[in-house]
RNA sequence: GCCCCGAUAGCUCAGCUGGAUAGAGCAAUUGACUUCUAAUCAAUAGGUCGCAGGUUCGAAUCCUGCUCGGGGUGCCA
C-alpha cells in the first residue's frame, strides 16, 4: 500500500462519520505542494467548514483528533486557513521500504477489483508505409496496457488494422496495370508500396485537374471581395470599422489558405506533367479514380480475382509491418483488422434498423443523435459500409467475446467527434455498461510548428525514423565510450535510440501537440530516456564496485538508515511508485510515470553525489545505502519497462 | 456558420477534478572530476500563466466575453 492510499484510508474512516460520500473530500488529500509543509496535505477542512458553518480550523482540529495515524505519521499539524499537513513517520517508511525490497512487485499491491480492458491502438493501414503519426498511438497504447496489467487488470491489446480499405483498390488497380514483375519478385512489399504511391499520384492528378478551375474561380471571387472591402471608406463608426478589419483579416487568411492548396494542386499536376511516363499513364487512365473505387467494391463483394490478390498481398504487408513492431518491441494479443468484421456489417445495419434506431436520409442509412447536428451514417447511398459500421461491429464482438468492462481507443484527437457519435450509438444499441473512452492524442509537429513532414512534403516514414534515431545514438555511444566493442555500441545505440524515441513521445501530455526533434530526443542531458538509463547504469556500477550480493540483501535486509536528508527523500519517492501508477490510470496518461521516474532519477543523482556507498561510515549504513540503490534500480527498470523502454548495465 | 482543443520563462514543455511563494529541461552565467560512471551535481538569472471581467477564504486551474492559433464539420479512414 502506498502512503497516499494509506492516508486516504485512514481519513475515510473519520470523514464517513461526518458526510455521506467522502470520495470528493478524499481526493483533496494529496502530496504536499512544498516539502516544508510535510509530505502530504489534506485540504478538506475548508469546504467542510463552509458546509457546516464552522471555522475551518475547528473542523481541521476535529479531523486531526479523529484520524488514526500515529503509526503512519510522525507529525500532523494545522496551518493557514485549515490545511492539515502530514509528515510520514520514518519507522513506517523504513518498514515499507523493507517490504518493497523483498517484493518482486516493489510493494505495489494489485487492485482489489480487477477489470477487463480492451485497448485498441496502433491500428495502421496495411500496405501504406507507417509514418511518424503512428508512433504515438503505438507507444501510448502499449504503455497503458502494460500499466493496467501490472496493477492487476486484464488488458487485451488489439491492433485494429486497416486491412480492408480503399488502399487495396488502389493497389489492385496498380497491380493490374503498372506492375513491375521482377521488382515484385525481388521485393514484393516495396513494389506494392510503389504501386500505391503511383496510383495515388495519378488519382491526385485527376482530382487536381478537376478541382483547379473551381478553386481558381473561388480565389478570384475572394480577391475581388477583398478589393471591395479594402476600398470601403471608414464611416467613422468604431464598431463598424473593427468589424470591417476583422472581416478583412479573415478573408486574407482564407485567401492565403486557398493559395496554399492551389499551389499544392499545381504541384500535384506538375509532378505528373513533368514526367513523361506519368503523363502518358495519366492520359491513358482518365478514370483511375472511379476504377480504383470499383476495384475496392469488387473486393468487398467477393470478386475472385481481387479476393485472391488481397489474400496474396495481406500476409506480405503484415510481415513487413511486423518488422517495425519487432524493432520497437511491441506485441499485441490480437490483430483483428477491419476485414475480420466485414461479414458482420450488414447485420449491424439490420439489427439497428429492426430496433428502430436508424432513419433513411438522402439515400443513406443514418442514426440521428440528439447532441450532434450530423447523423452517424452507417451505410452509404451506394450500399457500401463505412468505418463507423466496422467500429460498431467491433464493439459488439469485443463485448460478446471478452465481456469488456472498458474499451480504450488510442486514436488521434481529430477523430474525437467520430468517437463521441460511435459511443452514443453503441450505448443506444445496448452496450451501456461498458466504459468507452477515446484516449486522444495530439499531433507530432515539425520544427516549423506544422505536422511533421519531410522537406519534400511527405510524411516521415517510420523505418527511416528508427534508422536515424539508432544511427545518431550509435554516434553518441561510440564517442562516449571508445573502449567498448562495436557490438556493444550497437546494443547501446538500440536501447538508447529506441528508448529515446519512446520517451520523447510518452513524456509529453498525450493531449498536447508536441514538436519532434532528434537532438532533444537523444540529448545526453535533461529529461530524457538517456538520463534515466544512465541513472540505472550508475547503480549497477555501484553494485559491481562494492561486489554487492543483491539477492542476499533482499532476503536479509538490514535497517534503513537516513543519515542524510536525501536518503529519506529517495526512500519516500521509492515507495510512491504505486501512487504514480494509480495516477497514470486516472486519465490514461503515461507522462505521469515519466515525470515520476525523472524525479526519482534526480533524487538518485543527488544521493549519488552526497552519499558514498563504498566509503560509508559503517557497514550498517553501507548496507542501507545498497538497499536504496537496489530499490532505485529495480524501480527505474520496472518503470521503464512499463513504458516499453529498456535499460543497460553499462553505458 | 456550428462544434472541439490550445495559448504558462528566450526555446521545448509539465502543472489544470480550485490550495500556501507557478515548476522542469534546454539555452545563458558561475562553481565542483587523483572520487561508487561528470551521459553528473551545486548555484545564479529568467514570469502580467493570451486579454478583460466574474465566482470565493483562495484561480494558471472553474464561468462569461474577447484576441490569436490549430482541428473537426452526412456518404474517406
Amino acid at each position: 500500500m502506498n502512503p497516499l492510499s494509506e492516508i486516504r484510508a485512514r481519513f475515510s474512516t473519520v470523514l464517513s462519520g461526518m458526510v455521506d460520500d467522502p470520495v470528493n473530500l478524499l481526493s483533496m488529500i494529496r502530496p504536499a505542494g512544498d516539502s516544508k509543509f510535510g509530505d502530504y496535505q489534506a485540504n478538506c477542512a475548508m469546504p467542510l467548514g463552509k458546509q457546516f458553518g464552522k471555522p475551518p480550523r475547528e473542523i481541521a482540529t476535529e479531523l486531526c483528533e479523529g484520524v488514526q495515524v500515529t503509526d503512519l505519521c510522525q507529525k500532523i499539524e494545522i496551518a493557514g486557513p485549515g490545511f492539515i499537513n502530514l509528515t510520514i513517520d520514518n519507522d513506517w517508511l523504513k518498514c515499507s521500504l523493507t517490504t518493497a525490497l523483498k517484493d518482486d512487485r516493489l510493494g505495489v499491491t494489485k487492485v482489489s477489483e480487477p477489470k477487463t480492458f480492451v485497448i485498441d491502438y496502433s491500428s495502421p493501414n496495411v500496405a501504406k508505409p507507417m509514418h511518424v503519426g503512428h508512433v504515438r498511438s503505438t507507444f501510448i497504447g502499449d504503455s497503458i496496457s502494460k500499466v493496467l496489467r501490472f496493477v492487476g487488470h486484464t488488458a487485451i491489446s488489439d491492433n485494429h488494422l486497416g486491412d480492408w480499405g480503399t488502399q487495396f483498390g488502389m493497389i489492385i488497380y496498380g497491380y493490374k496495370h503498372f506492375l513491375n514483375e521482377s521488382a515484385y519478385q525481388a521485393a514484393p512489399v516495396a513494389e506494392l508500396g510503389r504501386l500505391y504511391k503511383y496510383v495515388r499520384k495519378l488519382m491526385d492528378y485527376h482530382a487536381a485537374v478537376k478541382r483547379l478551375p473551381e478553386l481558381e474561380t473561388m480565389q478570384d471571387e475572394l480577391k475581388s471581395k477583398q478589393a471591395v472591402l479594402e476600398s470601403t471608406e471608414s464611416q467613422g463608426d468604431k464598431k463598424a470599422d473593427k468589424q470591417l478589419k476583422k472581416q478583412l483579416r479573415q478573408l486574407k487568411s482564407k485567401i492565403a489558405d486557398q493559395a496554399e492548396s492551389l499551389s499544392e494542386l499545381k504541384a500535384q499536376i506538375a509532378e505528373v506533367t513533368n514526367d513523361a511516363v506519368l503523363a502518358k499513364d495519366a492520359s491513358e487512365h482518365p478514370n483511375v479514380n472511379q476504377n480504383a473505387q470499383l476495384e475496392t467494391a469488387a473486393l468487398h463483394e467477393g470478386d475472385a480475382t481481387n479476393q485472391g490478390l488481397w489474400e496474396e498481398f495481406l500476409p506480405l504487408c503484415r510481415e513487413d509491418m511486423q518488422k517495425i513492431y519487432d524493432r520497437l518491441d511491441i506485441k499485441f494479443d490480437y490483430e483483428l483488422g477491419e476485414s475480420f468484421y466485414h461479414n458482420e456489417l450488414a447485420n449491424v445495419v439490420s439489427d439497428l434498423t429492426e430496433k428502430g434506431f436508424t432513419k433513411e436520409s438522402e439515400g443513406a442509412v443514418c442514426v440521428f443523435l440528439d447532441n450532434h447536428n450530423a447523423p452517424m451514417i452507417i451505410q452509404k447511398r451506394d450500399g457500401a459500409f463505412l468505418y463507423s459500421t466496422t467500429d460498431l461491429a467491433t464493439i459488439k464482438y469485443r463485448m460478446e467475446k471478452w465481456n469488456a468492462d472498458a474499451c480504450l481507443y488510442v486514436v488521434d484527437h481529430r477523430q474525437s467527434e467520430h468517437f463521441e457519435k460511435l459511443f452514443d450509438v453503441a450505448r443506444l444499441w445496448g452496450f451501456d455498461e461498458v466504459e468507452l473512452a477515446h484516449v486522444a492524442f495530439g499531433t507530432v509537429m515539425g520544427p516549423d510548428g506544422k505536422p511533421y513532414k519531410t522537406r519534400s512534403g511527405d510524411t516521415v516514414g517510420l523505418s527511416g525514423l528508427l534508422d536515424e534515431a539508432e544511427s545518431r545514438a550509435l554516434e553518441i555511444a561510440t564517442n562516449q565510450n571508445s573502449d567498448l566493442t562495436e557490438d556493444r555500441h550497437r546494443e547501446i545505440a538500440n536501447v538508447i535510440g529506441i528508448g529515446g524515441l519512446k520517451y520523447a513521445d510518452l513524456s509529453h501530455n498525450r493531449a498536447s501537440d508536441y514538436e519532434f526533434n532528434y537532438e532533444k530526443m537523444l540529448a545526453l542531458r535533461g529529461n530524457t530516456a538517456t538520463y534515466l538509463q544512465y541513472s540505472y547504469a550508475r547503480v549497477q556500477g555501484i553494485l559491481r564496485r562494492t561486489e554487492a550480493d543483491v539477492e542476499s540483501i533482499r532476503q536479509n535486509p538490514g535497517d534503513f538508515i537516513f543519515e542524510n536528508d536525501v536518503e529519506r527523500q529517495l526512500g519516500l519517492k521509492l515507495i510512491r511508485f504505486g501512487e504514480a501508477l494509480d495516477e497514470v490510470l486516472v486519465e490514461y496518461k503515461p507522462n505521469v510515470l515519466c515525470n515520476y521516474l525523472f524525479e526519482l532519477s534526480q533524487l538518485f543523482a543527488q544521493f549519488f553525489d552526497q552519499c558514498s556507498v563504498k566509503d560509508a561510515n559503517s557497514e550498517d549504513l553501507k548496507k542501507s545505502r545498497l538497499q536504496l540503490c537496489d530499490l532505485t534500480a529495480r524501480t527505474i527498470r520496472g518503470g521503464l519497462e512499463l513504458l516499453g523502454i529498456g535499460v543497460l548495465d553499462k553505458m
